[in-house]
DNA sequence: CCCGATATTGGATACGTTTTCATGCATCTC
DNA sequence: GAGATGCATGAAAACGTATCCAATATCGGG
């Protein structure tokens, strides 16, 4: 039962042409009318399908697209990741995914393993600075940032939703309601977000109360639990993702912390839960799956005439989390 | 500027050796001590990376794993993946993804697609019966199911959790409380599930109090809706999956039903926000991400000695969704 | 009717690797 | 010492495709 695949040159004998007429008529290149469909019934019924293998190796690509995400169990970069997934596949290309677990060395080490792969797309949530990039560039492969920029590296574009407004919406909307104490609890990657976080609370910024946790979800509670310990005053935190939010209301819990009476919570990225929590989660909704579209967009249309990046706009979602500086949270 | 990769011909070249020698230095040939050292110093002077494409048309697979999921929004397949992910990380092997939609016509589609690209081992959740995996066993692709079965198709093993115990403890828990009149809220693929609820109930079994949803938020929704508005009989509900918890607890609210003191809900999967629900949810939990580990170590051992399939433990875990049959359900 | 232009076609080559096979050399056995 | 055995090695042959290039057939214009 030696099953050998069916071949480009199987096809070829049997539509009596030439394996170049073979390939031509399946790449779309010309060839007479009876000739293309005399080896187009041929294909049919021989069930042919062009093997990837020999494609690539001739092109010296895998078609294919890289995709580096932080956590694929976060279900911010699942959307993103569905989005991704939903426009390469409209365009029938493979896509690789890797998680990165928002470090730099292993992300070094998951653009190794795509470079070697022949992968010459790569759509990445960058994590730490953007050293790790050097090679893709250098080896000519698209690449396009999601969601996050890398310090150092304006010459990739980015498809990213507009943190800068999303910040000061929400920090608007805080101090409107009278909280001055506002903490930022932030994870990794947040940078432009603290800044502008900063520079919309203005004279109230408090440095203390700018926390920020690693990726994962022990290192959000803590973060949480040890910023709400020492910092009895405050009456608001923004939390920078569902993570973060998920750790704020947990923590908050733990502590006989009563949202919104004794604090006013804002979660960047609204998830399913956010209107199951209760009180519902007051949240500024980020577009994750466009994200990962865009970004999937971007880096198929290739190096030809690409904007130097995409802005989507986020939107605050008022539900139950967040209330008036009134009544003033209890001392213990 | 023209930065042709370097390949094996180089190294060779610089090594004074034939590329046939490198080939296997580099692979774990034998080759004598010196030259192999001369070889992997030259090799990494050069910064000589393997080009998978090569290699793969030699051998005619693409090494990778394909991993076909129903939904990577859904966090419990997104855990599935990240197992899957850890696994094929530590053997060097890209991973393949993609979402079927719980969809028989795309996920045919999608096989199609890795068998082009040349992949040979494939974790998959399938959707509706085991039709579309023909071509992939014909094709000599090793398969393992995760999660679900597909009906015919008990020639591919499969990890699943312990689906049987996870039902008849949800049931004999809900029972036990003294609730009569349960209902299961189902979705895609879960059949076997539904025989054992039918089973485990016994004599209670009201047929009209099972629904199946698809695998959709809205689907979900409208099912939890429906179930509740026709049947203000019931007391008690198992909902099969987070999705379809998640609707529950949406639709219990919209329809003013509390929470566990007019309904008791258990839902399959335990997930973060569960805890943060109010009341915390009481769960079946499931070790997604050690299925999908699982998963990817039965397909990198490939076709050897590979056991019919795995079965992980479920875990009833009892937060507060759940009371005894006490006030019953007030009639509107 | 002939010539140049154009469209279609097939042979051949290259892509980078692994693997087979034959060769040369050193060591071992009787 | 002659033959057998083992190991290291390199030349060469695939793997399946896309594409260059030359050759042939077709056509239009003069």
């Amino acid at each position: 039962m030696n099953m050998r695949r069916t071949t480009i040159k199987d096809v070829a004998g049997a539509a009596g042409v030439g394996v170049a007429t073979v390939s031509r008529v399946l790449s779309g290149g010309s060839a007479s009318p009876e000739t293309r469909e005399r080896v187009l019934t041929v294909a049919a019924q021989l069930d042919y399908r062009p093997s990837a293998l020999g494609r690539n190796l001739r092109q010296r690509r895998s078609g294919g697209i890289g995709l580096l995400l932080p956590d694929i169990t976060d279900t911010f970069y699942g959307r993103v990741a569905d989005g991704v997934l939903a426009c390469a596949r409209s365009a029938g290309e493979p896509v690789i995914v890797g998680a990165t677990g928002d470090d730099p060395e292993s992300e070094a080490e998951l653009i190794g393993t795509l470079l070697e792969q022949g992968v010459d797309r790569v759509i990445a949530v960058p994590s730490g600075d953007g050293d790790s990039w050097a090679p893709t560039l250098r080896a000519g492969v698209v690449t396009v940032f999601a969601h996050r920029l890398a310090a150092g590296r304006d010459d990739i574009p980015a498809v990213v939703a507009d943190d800068r407004a999303g910040v000061r919406t929400a920090v608007d909307y805080l101090t409107g309601l009278g909280h001055r104490r506002v903490a930022y609890l932030g994870g990794p990657g947040q940078e432009q977000r603290l800044s502008v976080f900063r520079q919309a609370l203005g004279p109230l910024v408090d440095e203390e109360l700018i926390v920020v946790a690693r990726g994962s979800r022990d290192s959000a509670y803590a973060a949480a639990a040890g910023l709400f310990q020492h910092r009895p005053d405050l009456t608001a935190v923004l939390a920078g993702g569902n993570l973060l939010g998920e750790a704020a209301v947990l923590a908050a819990r733990e502590l006989d912390l009563r949202i919104p009476r004794d604090l006013s919570l804002i979660m960047f990225d609204d998830v399913p839960w956010a209107e199951l929590c209760s009180p519902p989660l007051t949240v500024i909704a980020q577009p994750a799956r466009d994200i990962g579209y865009r970004a999937a967009e971007l880096v198929l249309r290739g190096g030809a005439r690409r904007p130097r990046g995409v802005l989507l706009p986020t939107e605050l979602i008022v539900r139950g989390s967040c209330a008036p500086k009134g009544t003033s949270r209890s001392p213990r």
